[in-house]
Order: structure tokens, then C-alpha cells, then sequence
DNA sequence: TGATCTGTGTACGATATTGCACACGGCGTC
DNA sequence: GACGCCGTGTGCAATATCGTACACAGATCA
């Protein structure tokens, strides 16, 4: 089963876990911290200690898909060391990323929002742990008009502004800006500087061309911004990629950082 | 003054009023109907009284700019025969809208999401009214954690699904599929199905070349589903204008039907 | 070891959109 | 009534991206 079939076909259960080198050991750093998602890391001890004991750490396998697009939700998710992607998928087949949340964030606001659902896709981009909370009990929290509601109001603020840049972005840079990007912001939610991620799945994200994808890709290579091997992906000079990407990445960064500054 | 300067400098005073045939009745309608807002009209009496002390009707001309993008907002606007747009300006200054807000809606949501600022700009799209009220008076009546949260927030909801869907629109559509949305979610928000915008502003709008827009509404012209002339357009074939639309129109539409029920 | 699959590289014409230049006619202004 | 501006129409080369087809090499599995 390739990237191409989890866009457009949903999943009831996970696909087998994609074999890299460092699986084992973030897979452990996930089991280990229990607070490493840093919205959760925010709380005052005295909503967290109401919280944990409905919180559940699981794996997230890479393609696994949290939410099809307009079905109910049960639970919410809290990434540690996995990334989802929010995605659109249109009648046609034709999808692209709205949003990345990894362990910065939550995924399934539309619970607390009012919603219950929306008309988009969450997807494990990046294997990895996350915790999954009950929605209704989130929900309850979030009402309590506390920290939490506080906490999930600002980031949905901050998810908002990515979003709407991502909406820019599509409409006005190359495909090899928004690929910067896409790298620097995956690469922000994870622990090393190594991703493990086809092409063909970068394509789907970006809603261009997989050949698209190699051509810019084969171009930072050349430059020596980064090396890539078979869905592996490392990024040897940060900063020439930054200067590479275009102005969404530092707007967006620096919209998090001010919205939520007490994370990381 | 004309459009292109209304995106790339900002704004301290209104410019005045485009002079269009239905300006008189439009403010007349504006000016007579007080709770001509959606989201207001849904309130519940109680909570209504309580807040309408704080209005203020004013009116929203042309091109007037609301927010510009990170200042300090000091109100909220709920229009009411007016159309507010949001949209991002980049560094080099291209534009695209990210959202339109119109009497079903609110413009300020940062407000009591907590950010305070945004790095969007609203721009006022159509000529009308909107009742404009004090940021802090619509904080604290938000933290009552009662409907007119509940209201909001499912607005915002709605409001997000709205700017994802732009996102992937942007991306996938054509300049006239795009145009057909844009022009159907306008005529959403207006009494009457004339439209008065000329096509520089429209692509500022939409993010592309004004000679794009033109040659789509020739087009559109031809096939007898608009009529346009000199900044006004009248909608001839609603129906098959919708026909003619990418399915994010009526996605966005779904949605905030779905959200927001008792709307309309 | 050989067969197959998966991820990547490359080439081609087709298409959509851009940037630019300029023409034209209506409308307001003086 | 003449002038100038604004909104619109049109044409053309340049560019980016797409759709398609196919080649190739490493990895997996029999």
C-alpha cells in the first residue's frame, strides 16, 4: 500500500510501521516522556493531574488516518513524537495539506470548536507516539473556561494563521519554496534533522506533482541543502534552507512563538 | 485612490463612497434593521439586551481598512449589508483573500481567541454598514461561556473550513472556477444579486492578474450567466454560475449550514 | 539467484498563467 | 466641450506546472 492509496482510500486500520533507523529509538523517547506534548507541558499541575489519568499513549503508525473527512470523533490527539497532517481531498482525488500539527499542537479542535467534525483528513505524516484523549472529557475540560480552554484557544489562533499562509502560499510560490518550507516545519517537529518521507507522499502534501517534488528536491541536493535516499531525508545546512523557503515559514514561526511562547 | 493602492498601503481614514445606483437603498436598509447581523439575530433576548448598549452602526465604505495586518484591534464588526475581506499581503505585495466575512458573521476573532492581532488585513469588499463594538466589552462576554461563545466558536469553526477550502482552491482551480465561488459567496452576502467591484479588485481578491479575471468574466458574460459594466456586475443564471463553480463553493456552504443553522 | 516492487530520474508536448504593452471608450472634471 | 482617468479588451512571448511515458537502481521476497 503506497502513499497514493491512503489519500484516497480510508483506512480502518494501520499499515505496518516503515522501517528507518531512528524508529526505535523515538518510539522509545515517546514511551518515556510523559509530557512531551508542550501544550500539555503548559498546564498548571492541578488541571494535569485531572487530565493524565484520561490520557492514553499510542503508537501512531505512518498512513494510519485519525479522522476521515466529515466523520464523528471520538478522541482528540496530542502528538509527542508523531506528525499528522491535515488534509483536504477533493471529489476528483486531488488533495492538499492544510495544516501540520505535530508536538506543538492537537488534533481535533472542531471537537471543542463546536463541530464534531469537519470536511478534512488527519493522517500520521511522521511515525510516532501521540496521546489520545476521550473527546467528550476533553470537551468537559474545555468548558471549565480554565487554563486548558485558554491553552486550545490560542493554538487554534496560532493553526489559523497557518492555514491561511499555507492558502497564500499555494496561490504564489514555486514549487520548491513551499517544499522549503514544508521541510523546515516538519523538521520543527522533530527531534533530529533526518525525515522519513517519500516524494511521492511530499506531492500529495504540497498537492503537486510527485515529479515535481524530485526535481526541487534534486536541486536543494545539489546545493547541498540536503541529502535524500529512498525516504530518507536529511537536512544538512538549516539556515541556507530557511534563506531558500520562501517569507510563510518565518511568518508562521514567529505567530506560534508569540501566540504560545511558553512552548519549547 | 483605486484598488491596488487600498492592498499595499494601509489606510487611516475611509475613502469615499463609490457611487453606485443602490448605495441610498443598501444604507437606508442598513441603517433601519437592527439586528440585521446573523450571529446577533441567533442571540437569546437576555443576552442580547445586555450587549446591544455597546453598539455602535456605522458605516463600512469602500475599501475601508479595518485591520491592518499585526496592529492592535481595538473592535469587533459584525456587518450588516457590508462584505469584509480578509486577506494576506506579502512582503512583495501580492494579496490573496483568505476569507470572506459578511452579516453572517464577525470580523475580529483574535479578539477572544487571544491573540489580539492577526498578520491578515480586513478590507472592506462592499459598501454597507456593521455594528462595531468595543474588543474588551465582546472579551468579557465571551469568558460568560454562554451562547454567544457557543455562537463564535462554531462561527470560527466555520470560518476555518472556509480558509482550508480556499487553500486547496487556490491550488487546484482555475482562475474562472475561482471567480464563480467568489462571485457566488459575495451574492451570499448581499441583498440583491448586483455586485458592485471592478475586476482589478476582484483579482487582488483572488491573487491573480486582472487581465485573468477579465477574460474569465468575458466568458461568464457570454454564456449569459453575468452581465457586467464599468465596476458592476449583475448575476443572470444563478444556477448555472453554480454549475459552472469548483465544489468548493458548496462545500463552504454546507458547512456553515451545518454550523450555523439558524442562520438565514 | 532471479523476479518483483518501490522510489527516483528524465524527457516530451500540452496547458494555464504571467508580465508587459497598448488600445479604446465612457465618465467626471475643469 | 476638451481633457484626463479609470475600467476594460487584446495580443504575445516567457514561464511554471501538468500529464504521460518510460528507464533504472536498490530493496524485498521467493
Amino acid at each position: 500500500m503506497n502513499a497514493d492509496t491512503w489519500l484516497k482510500e480510508p483506512l480502518t486500520e494501520p499499515i505496518k510501521q516503515a522501517r528507518t533507523s531512528d524508529d526505535g529509538r523515538s518510539m522509545a523517547a515517546g514511551a518515556d516522556a510523559p509530557r512531551q506534548n508542550h501544550l500539555l507541558s503548559a498546564l498548571p499541575a492541578e488541571d494535569w493531574d485531572r487530565i493524565r489519568a484520561h490520557m492514553e499513549l499510542r503508537p501512531m503508525p505512518l498512513g494510519h488516518v485519525l479522522y476521515e473527512s466529515g466523520s464523528t470523533m471520538r478522541h482528540v490527539y496530542f502528538p509527542t513524537t508523531s506528525i499528522v497532517a491535515l488534509l483536504y481531498v477533493m471529489a476528483d482525488g486531488a488533495s492538499a495539506e492544510i495544516a501540520i500539527v505535530g508536538n506543538e499542537g492537537i488534533v481535533g479542535i472542531s471537537l471543542f470548536m463546536g463541530g464534531e467534525t469537519t470536511p478534512s483528513r488527519a493522517l500520521v505524516q511522521s511515525a510516532g507516539y501521540a496521546y489520545r484523549v476521550p473527546g467528550n472529557f476533553l470537551k468537559e475540560e474545555f468548558f471549565r473556561a480554565g487554563p486548558l480552554q485558554r491553552l486550545l484557544l490560542r493554538y487554534t489562533q496560532a493553526l489559523i494563521t497557518q492555514m491561511a499562509q499555507t492558502s497564500v502560499c499555494n496561490r504564489h510560490h514555486s514549487v520548491e519554496q513551499q517544499l522549503c518550507r514544508w521541510l523546515l516545519m516538519s523538521l520543527d517537529r522533530l527531534p533530529s534533522n533526518e525525515l522519513t518521507m517519500t516524494q511521492e507522499l511530499i506531492a500529495n502534501m504540497l498537492g503537486v506533482r510527485r515529479e515535481g517534488v524530485t526535481e526541487s528536491a534534486g536541486k536543494l541536493q545539489q546545493l547541498g541543502l540536503i541529502s535524500y535516499n529512498r525516504g530518507h531525508i536529511v537536512v544538512l545546512d538549516r539556515p541556507a534552507l530557511e534563506a531558500q523557503a520562501c517569507e510563510c515559514y518565518a511568518v508562521v514561526k514567529l505567530e506560534f512563538d508569540r501566540l504560545l511562547p511558553f512552548l519549547r
